[in-house]
DNA sequence: GCCGTTTTCGGCCCGACTGTTTTCAGTCG
């Protein structure tokens, strides 16, 4: 059992003896050992054979036996006795936006709820109303939230559906009829969350494909299985449709089934034009096929510059084809010379400063900005001036050993709400950058949570606001806000804006940084990391980036240095 | 349940908001 399933597993006997009204410091015991769990950077099987859990912090006696049952017979007794108290759907409920384990154990107890479907029914009956405690707005704000739930039921995270993918590939791959292959459809073109993969196959033996394709190991339920089309849900619950066409149809439908929709009617409006017809089996001149060996040639044949996937969202990408008017060179991960936004062990990170400046390095990068939380941050351990102070001096200490690598002083410092910061500004200026974050206080109108943040950004000091939706994919929308104000007002004080690479954010989003782009407003993008391998994120924000149509002169994160702590110093 | 150079017992991060109530419990970050 790895880190993440382990640490999945304490998350959930938290979460479980919450509904059992246990210690509330136990129960954040086990949450801190879930954590420790994700952020320890050796080899916990190791660490477990060597007897070394309890050594890190988080971990004591009863954790530590508990993952090393885990790790050795594959589940644990507490858990299984624990899962036992409560259905399934009641855990379910808990991931309702207003809904706790106390209101929750409440419903389960007095109205004997046991799904998140029977709760929405007695909502709609208006049986909450008769316990105590519940009234007329809570009903209406948990039938929002199952609303909510219910959009985003079916979608993954992008990195989610990236690995199965691969993984899924490899296996396919090994079979000697496999001759091209690729991933195609929304997750090609790097959308920001996936329904459904997509992956092409070429081969003159569908049928053997097929059958390879539905044998994969980790397919849970076959949904069809053709002569050249295939559809399977994995037990990750991730559906994977596959088509199976000849080499020679391989690069249309190639095109053809990485879209988008919008995408593929344009291009074949402009084929029409052209007397040609455009379809997943090939271009078509009368009945003669066009020869194309790859989606350059599909391309070039009707008058149009390459269109990298990510661009594929018909938003322009077709005209700016056909005026040669394309981004030169979309941005890549091997252009990117570090990172601003990364937390350690001050606040809430689960890596030391010298962790994560080790794992900065690690990734051929230059730089990595340290941006900890602010003091009103408590829930994620924020710094006082005084903690900042010492986190300065451990900086300059390492930053002394340091050769062809800096690192950067900075905060995640709050937006407070009326768009006053929560550090003075002789402390914001002593940093080398400054983030600022609404972490509090989300439900304001769109106008005055629009004020907030741009008051805050327009602070001399701060550089960039950070996610700046604030929304979590599958978890909560955003707070309302005028995002081409914000734009508009970093334009006009030469700051930076933030594309937040973690895959639950992908904030802003690409449309946004179309627009940035048009305004010439410098992009950052950052990881967030909240340990090692969250450095690794950016390579999924640089997706987005590139769908946003940046080049690598777009991203300050690309940019030499010496231009960083430039600009870093050109608005204050 | 975890932790410890003031402690092996007694703390453990807490303020704001919401919706329900008339003084507060539950949820969130």
């Amino acid at each position: 059992m790895n880190k993440k399933e382990i640490a999945e597993i304490l998350e959930e006997m938290a979460v479980l003896l919450e509904l059992k009204d246990e210690n509330p410091f136990k129960i954040r015991a086990f949450q801190n050992g879930a954590r420790a769990v994700e952020g320890i950077e050796e080899d916990i099987e190791k660490l477990s054979e060597q007897k070394k859990l309890t050594e890190i912090p988080g971990i004591g006696n009863h954790l530590a036996t508990l993952i090393t049952e885990l790790i050795q017979i594959g589940f644990s007794k507490d858990h299984q006795q624990l899962k036992k108290s409560f259905p399934e759907g009641v855990l379910k409920m808990l991931s309702i936006q207003g809904l706790g384990p106390k209101k929750v154990k409440v419903l389960y107890q007095k109205l004997k709820l046991k799904t998140v479907e029977e709760l929405e029914e007695a909502c709609k009956q208006h049986k909450l109303l008769k316990v105590e405690g519940f009234g007329e707005k809570t009903e209406i704000n948990i039938l929002k939230g199952i609303e909510y739930l219910k959009k985003s039921k079916d979608s993954h995270l992008f990195p989610e559906a990236l690995d199965e993918a691969h993984a899924y590939m490899d296996y396919l791959s090994k079979s000697s009829h496999t001759q091209r292959i690729s991933i195609a459809g929304s997750l090609r073109r790097h959308k920001e969350t996936i329904r459904d993969i997509d992956l092409l196959i070429s081969s003159s033996n569908p049928k053997e494909v097929i059958k390879t394709f539905v044998s994969y190991p980790l397919v849970n339920r076959i949904l069809a299985e053709g002569e050249t089309k295939s559809a399977v849900i994995l037990k990750s619950r991730i559906n994977v449709d596959l088509r199976v066409v000849t080499d020679t149809e391989y690069p249309f439908a190639l095109h053809y089934f990485t879209g988008s929709k919008e995408h593929n009617t344009h291009l074949r409006s402009i084929a029409k034009d052209k007397g040609l017809k455009l379809n997943e089996y090939g271009l078509f001149k009368g009945k003669k096929s066009l020869p194309c060996k790859t989606e350059e040639d599909l391309f070039k044949t009707l008058g149009l510059s390459y269109i990298e996937p990510e661009l594929r969202e018909d938003v322009g990408e077709i005209d700016a084809a056909q005026k040669n008017k394309l981004p030169k060179k979309l941005v890549e991960f091997k252009d990117i010379r570090g990172a601003f936004h990364n937390h350690t062990t001050y606040s809430d990170g689960a890596a030391t400063l010298e962790q994560m400046v080790h794992k900065a390095q690690s990734m051929g990068f230059e730089f990595i900005g340290i941006s900890d939380h602010s003091k009103a941050a408590y829930y994620a351990n924020g710094l006082k001036p005084d903690r900042v102070k010492k986190q300065w001096k451990e900086i300059d200490v390492l930053n002394s050993k340091l050769k062809n690598f800096k690192i950067l002083k900075g905060t995640e410092v709050d937006i407070l709400p009326d768009g006053t910061l929560d550090f003075e500004d002789e402390l914001l200026a002593q940093f080398d950058f400054v983030i600022a974050s609404v972490h509090s206080k989300f439900n304001m109108t769109e106008k005055d949570m629009t004020k907030r943040i741009t008051t805050a950004l327009k602070n001399k000091y701060v550089t960039m606001v950070g996610h700046p939706t604030g929304h979590l994919f599958f978890m909560r929308e955003g707070y309302p806000v005028n995002l081409h104000t914000l734009v508009d007002v970093a334009k006009d004080y030469g700051k930076s804006v933030e594309l937040n690479a973690n895959p639950h954010r992908f904030d802003v989003d690409w449309r946004m940084c179309k627009y940035a782009k048009s305004k010439s407003v410098p992009i950052s993008i950052n990881p967030d990391a909240h340990k090692t391998e969250g450095i690794e994120d950016i390579q999924y924000g640089v997706g987005i980036a590139r769908k946003g149509w940046l080049e690598p002169k777009d991203v300050l994160t690309t940019w030499p240095l010496k231009d960083i702590m430039k600009f870093l110093k050109s608005y204050r």
